[in-house]
RNA sequence: GGGCGAUUAGCUCAGCUGGCUAGAGCGCACGCUUCACACGCGUGAGGUCACAGGUUCGAGUCCUGUAUCGCCCACCA
């Protein structure tokens, strides 16, 4: 190794505490220098690949992310170890909406010109569009460049040189190419449909955007006049039932079930619509929910039985508007205010008509509030009644969302060649049973095998696939992929073919390679739409019509040159943006170099698992899945691992949006990187969302206390965004809640404050102990002669052997299954229980002594074993104890347990365990001296001896029994602080003496017993064992238990029994005996 | 409304296809500055496994129901 920092010379340069603050980065500097997380396709080995679900810009990480990227980290570093050809690449997100918004709300913050500004400028021609993108392009920047810090703080083992992010260079070019190709494939269109509009960020949304909250609500019974179809007034009324009265301005028709017979009498007849006075139909519609008083359904308990139907802003409403041919009336701007520009009849001289005057321009929240007011005024409102119900909120603005009628660009992804095959690329053995077509379809399986884990998961990705609808692929944002589409109306008419049109029927724009040859796809695709929808002008050319009609050209080209000269034609760029998550859908591929074909994509796509929370299954795995499927033919990842949330102290989800989150360097700061990503690993198990009580560290003093909380918006327990500690003392802060939120600003007098929690302190133990135990060795090592081969290895040496091996074979298991917990938390008891508890206690005795040699040995290679196995989840700790156990023991390892050694451990070989270790003489020789140490300890404490005092011990064993025994009786002694006085056939037990049994004999611990103290113990023993054998009794005398039972089982009971019953005869031997 | 998951020691959580005298860490009690480690060592106390039924020789583990909590999905009359 180069440097001279990460690497120790000897034992004595580890000083005597783990400070990771002193480690970390000379660590760090030390990989980058090897250049150890630089993957190459040309590399051997069997491919292994993780792509970062890429962080969004718009924040710095927290916790969850941190345990994401640790579990990505501990599968990329095992696999590095284990010799495939690993790559991790790392990336992050632009999150459209997300980061536009939140640069916006800095902007207007700050008080700097704001996206209302831009798009002043922008409508004036002065380019507000490319300087409000910059702003944005700076956070991006900023934040980028803190995520990848906070990943390379918690050893992020990425490929850096791979950084990429989905709106760069070679992310536009992927995604641009898929844009076309799916295009071009008629699986791309654009609609009028109702879109999930969000009012203040003004834009669509997809489905998944809209994040539902139950809000208390009214139910208005609005009263509308019957009439005839010219309008005359019959006298009668509907009265229709809504939470929305201000949308009743577009209403175009009250609809009522056919088979409410009181009142499918109306159907064919007219109301006269109030305020606007337009006269529209009662149709009839089984949609309808027929009034129930005393019906389990709270529909049917509030209905009246009249349905306003409203196609503009409801989309039930818009199915019923499809089926009965209702006009679409919108009655609002795209900031939601009532307006009568956007889609309003102009027969209907809504100008003129002096009642809807004053609702023009209110908000939808105060139209409603006005038009309530009016019918009540004009009695006819019915009544309100409280009504608590679910509506959709924009997960960015948290605003309602409007449901709104505008053009937007779907993609087609009911398609069979995109949900169908996701479908069938679920593995057979995790598919629900399904009447889904796509599972009975003849189309080319292209994939399959993807396996979820857990496996639960799976269905949530069979039922969103099961269910999909086409998705809104269209934003109309600035930040984020440009649709490239261009766009241009014209009147065309026979008359005027010749002016648009050449000999060969195709449209000249001066494009004419496009047109001319209509079948050369490859960069350029056109959709013409005409009065009938899409014209399929391939197939037949364009049928010209004898009057001028409507056609629009949709031009869709990969190439900016070609852009520019449709501009020069006059064709408009579409001024949308696309949804995220269409770049994200193509990271698997993006990250790897296509659309072109690179030996990396050949070699790394599929790559080996994706891991991920489940919130994002629907939004971004089903995504990708269908993305890799169309466009490769294989699936992007082969498994999807599914790992739980992070909570804060209170169980609620750790999140950006909150403002509860953590910030992992905190953490590392209080605890260490290792600890960090130790804890984390270990509380991942398959079921349980990870609850996490977080304290805060007063920067005054230093010292962590509990913060004060408060209940936040949306009723969210958050830390106060101030705090003061000791409370009374004026030392105020700013917790983390207050920076996140930003309602609190640190100044010099209160300063941010950090934080923490003592979850982490398991992991910073750990590291310690692990710290401290290769101190020992290297202690020990350091002075090692040469090793005297005639040694051979004690019963402890083979013990730890057997377990080491135990150990990696258990590691295997663990991380091959995706099974964290039990991964780290075995290593953990192995280490600290095994070898230090055990092993290295054993073997202090003879550790300097000659007779030793052997030990050292073993003691070296368990070690180097240890540091191996822990490495993926604990990178920093082990790397340093690496170096310091290379510089002090350069060769080490013993038959069976000898990797190959390497300077670096980042690249060191994994462990294989060689069964031929395993041995059961040596674990069951040493379980029993564990068992005899026991319970010496437990009488020297219950008799409160002194540890420092030795004490006598006798054993009463037969002869040969004796000679085997004598290792471990030594060992025995030395980890008791006991002397052995006398050993064979003929031992007596002195009259003061606590006896030991064990298997094979029984010792006698010489001390002064407190007679009443051990009665109690004895007594109560007796009665453990006596209950014991009862139970025992009652199994075995049933005949049914014996006869059905598996006869191992009843043998052990059996076992069991006599084993209780001979401890209870020496139990009541020795309470008589007191 | 539909789906998924959780409910085990004071706290945070393990307990795979039923065999447990139910475990771990923290916390707690007692004793130890034992020459790697007091971020330590040793010993111990602490649980009718949410509740009610059922299946079984046997249930923390399987089934049914109830309650509470969480998450995901769902077209706001």
């Amino acid at each position: 190794m180069s440097d001279s920092t990460a690497a120790s010379k000897n034992a004595a340069d580890l000083p005597p505490k783990y400070v990771p603050a002193d480690v970390e980065p000379a660590i760090t500097q030390a990989w980058e220098q090897a250049n150890a997380y630089a993957a190459d396709a040309s590399g051997g080995g069997d491919p292994f690949a993780i792509c970062i679900p890429p962080p969004n810009v718009t924040a710095a990480l927290h916790l969850g992310h941190a345990l994401n990227n640790t579990l990505q980290d501990v599968l990329t570093r095992h696999a590095r170890m284990a010799g495939k050809n690993a790559v991790w690449l790392p990336g992050t997100d632009h999150a459209g909406i997300a980061t536009q918004s939140v640069v916006d709300k800095r902007l207007q913050a700050t008080g700097q010109k704001a996206l209302k500004e831009y798009k002043l400028d922008e409508a004036e021609g002065k380019g507000g569009r490319d300087a409000f993108i910059e702003k944005v392009q700076d956070w991006k920047d900023e934040y980028e460049a803190r995520i990848t810090q906070q990943l390379k703080d918690m050893g992020c083992s990425c490929d850096w040189e791979r950084q990429a992010f989905t709106m760069d260079e070679p992310r536009a070019k992927a995604v641009r190419e898929a844009f076309f190709q799916l295009f071009k494939d008629g699986l791309i269109y654009r609609g009028k449909r109702l879109v999930n509009w969000d009012p203040v960020t003004q834009t669509a949304l997809a489905d998944d955007e809209v994040e539902m909250e139950d809000i208390d609500g009214n139910f208005y019974y609005m009263k509308y006049p019957v009439c005839d179809a010219s309008g005359g007034k019959t006298g009668d009324f509907a009265t229709v039932a809504t939470t929305r009265p201000e949308t009743m301005l577009g209403d175009t028709a009250v609809a009522v079930n056919p088979d409410d017979k009181p009142r499918a009498q109306y159907i064919g007849q007219f109301v006269k619509l109030p305020i606007v006075d337009r006269v529209i139909p009662i149709i009839g519609d089984d949609y309808v929910v027929i009034p129930d008083e005393d019906s389990d359904d709270s529909k049917a308990r509030m209905a009246s039985g009249f349905l306003k139907v409203t196609p503009a802003h409801d989309p039930n409403d818009y199915d019923i508007g499809q089926r009965h041919d209702l006009p679409i009336i919108n009655v609002m701007a795209p900031d939601a205010s009532i307006s009568i520009t956007h889609g309003w009849p102009t027969e209907e001289n809504p100008e003129a008509n002096e009642t809807l005057k004053p609702f023009v321009g209110l908000s939808r929240e105060d139209a409603r509030k006005v038009i309530v007011r009016w019918f009540k005024d004009n009695d006819l409102l019915a009544e309100v009644k409280p009504y608590r119900h679910a509506v959709g909120h924009s997960y960015r603005s948290h605003v309602p969302v409007e449901p709104y009628y505008s053009d937007q660009w779907y993609l087609k992804v009911t398609d069979d060649k995109l949900k169908g095959a996701a479908l069938r690329a679920m593995d057979e053995s995790q598919r629900q049973p399904s009447e889904d077509a796509a599972f009975n379809s003849n189309a080319d399986t292209q994939a399959t095998g993807l396996k979820f884990t857990p496996e639960r998961y799976a269905k949530t990705f069979q039922t969103w696939h099961e269910n999909i609808r086409d998705w809104c692929i269209s934003r109309q944002l600035w930040w984020g992929h440009r649709i490239p589409v261009w766009s241009k109306s014209l009147q065309v008419s026979q008359s005027n073919a010749a002016e648009v049109f050449d000999e060969a029927g195709f449209y000249v724009i001066g494009l004419d390679h496009i047109f001319q040859h209509g079948e050369d796809w490859k960069e350029t695709a056109i959709t013409i739409v005409g009065p009938e929808g899409i014209v399929d002008y391939k197939q037949n050319g364009l049928a010209l019509p004898a009057e001028p009609e409507q056609f629009t050209f949709f031009v869709c080209t990969t190439r900016d040159d070609m852009g520019k000269e449709l501009e020069a034609a006059g064709f408009e760029r579409d001024p949308d943006v696309l949804d995220t998550w269409f770049s994200s859908a193509l990271w698997p591929m993006s990250t790897l170099g296509w659309p072109e074909k690179t030996p990396d994509l050949d070699l790394w796509n599929p790559t080996s698992v994706l891991c991920t929370a489940r919130e994002i299954i629907t939004l971004w795995v089903s995504r990708m899945v269908m993305f890799n499927l169309y466009f490769e033919g294989r699936l992007p990842f082969k498994d999807v691992f599914i790992h739980a949330m992070i909570q804060d102290g209170h169980g609620q989800k750790m999140s950006k949006s909150l403002g509860n989150g953590v910030d992992p360097v905190d953490i590392i700061h209080s605890h260490g990187s290792d600890a960090m990503r130790y804890t984390l690993t270990s509380m991942t198990t398959q079921t349980q969302d990870v609850r996490l009580p977080v304290d805060t560290i007063d920067p005054h003093s230093g010292i962590t206390f509990t913060p004060k909380f408060i209940t936040g918006p949306g009723g969210y327990k958050v830390a106060a965004p101030t705090q003061e500690h000791p409370p009374g003392s004026g030392k105020q802060m700013v917790s983390s809640y207050g920076l996140a939120s930003g309602t609190a600003e640190p100044t010099e007098d209160m300063p941010a404050a950090r934080n923490t929690s003592e979850k982490f302190d398991i992991g910073q133990r750990f590291a310690t102990k692990l710290w401290n135990a290769t101190r020992f060795a290297l202690g020990n090592l350091a002075d090692a002669k040469p090793d005297a081969v005639n040694v051979s290895m004690s019963v402890a040496d083979r013990w730890i052997l057997s377990r080491t091996v135990r150990a990696v074979e258990a590691a295997d298991k663990h991380l091959a299954a995706y099974d964290f917990h039990n991964y780290a938390n075995g290593l953990y008891q192995f280490v600290w229980n095994e070898v230090c508890d055990w092993y290295v206690e054993a073997v202090k005795p003879v550790i300097r002594e000659p007779e030793g040699a052997k030990s050292r040995q073993v003691l070296a290679a368990v070690l180097d074993t240890s540091l191996r196995l822990l490495h993926p989840v604990m990178p920093f700790v082990t790397e340093r104890l690496w170096s310091a156990l290379s510089e002090v023991c350069p060769q080490r390892g013993v038959e069976g347990l000898d990797p190959a050694e390497n300077e670096l451990l980042v690249t060191a070989e994994w462990p294989t365990a060689d069964r031929a270790l395993i041995d059961r003489d040596a674990e069951e020789r040493f379980g029993r001296i564990q068992g005899v140490v026991g319970m010496i300890r437990e009488v020297r404490n219950g008799a409160k001896v002194s540890p420092k005092e030795s004490l006598d011990f006798s054993v009463k064993v037969s002869d040969d029994v004796a000679a085997t025994l004598r290792e471990g009786l030594a060992l025995m002694s030395a980890m008791t602080n006991t002397n052995i006085v006398a050993v064979g056939p003929d031992t007596e037990k002195p009259d003061n003496a606590a006896v030991v049994t064990a298997p094979l004999g029984e010792g006698y611990l010489h001390v002064e017993i407190d007679t009443a103290a051990e009665s109690d113990r004895l007594t109560k023993r007796k009665e453990e064992l006596e209950k014991s054998i009862k139970t025992l009794d009652g199994r075995l005398g049933n005949e049914k238990y014996t006869s059905k039972a598996p006869a191992h089982l009843v043998q052990q009971t059996r076992d069991q029994r006599a084993a209780a019953a001979a401890e209870l005869e020496r139990v009541e031997q020795q309470l008589s005996q007191l």
